[in-house]
DNA sequence: GCCAACGTTGGC
DNA sequence: GCCAACGTTGGC
């Protein structure tokens, strides 16, 4: 099982709308080291679902229902996206600022590269955000 | 194949 | 609104 955490703008798409439409499509990254991790990704893996922009926090956590598949939203035939569903809202949203602040999350690949849209997180550092959640 | 110019992302 | 990081494009 791996973890990932995948970026969204809330304003386009939130992980309230996740939960109103029960399942999505993950769709339109056109990074390629965004596109490598989507296709590592295997049905049960965990992903945290991040508001970027706006709200700057973990918001909840989704699984991986569908592995990487042609992104229905691509032309060219190039990309490919996975789909998802919602699992569990955090009972209290994790910042961006909680996530700097605290060493043992200091490795993480979103903080090292801050524009990677979606990155791995290791199991620990999974855990370790969903402890800030409840605290 | 290199690199300058430019565009985009995302935090501040 | 600004700027750093970084990916992409295009001239050479």
């Amino acid at each position: 099982m791996n973890y990932w955490l995948m970026k969204s703008e809330p304003d386009v798409f939130s992980y309230d709308d996740l939960v109103e439409k029960g399942k999505a499509e993950w769709d339109g990254v056109r990074n390629h080291a965004a596109q490598l991790n989507m296709k590592a990704m295997r049905k049960g893996d965990l992903a945290l679902f991040y508001h970027s922009n706006i709200g700057l926090e973990a918001v909840g956590i989704m699984e991986i229902v569908e592995e990487a598949a042609p992104d229905s939203t691509d032309e060219t035939g190039k990309w490919i996206a996975v789909h998802v569903a919602p699992r569990e809202k955090l009972a209290k949203p994790v910042t961006l600022k909680t996530i700097k602040a605290d060493p043992a999350l200091a490795g993480m690949v979103m903080i090292r590269q801050s524009r990677l849209s979606v990155s791995p997180l290791t199991e620990a550092e999974f855990r370790h955000i969903l402890s800030l959640s409840r605290a």
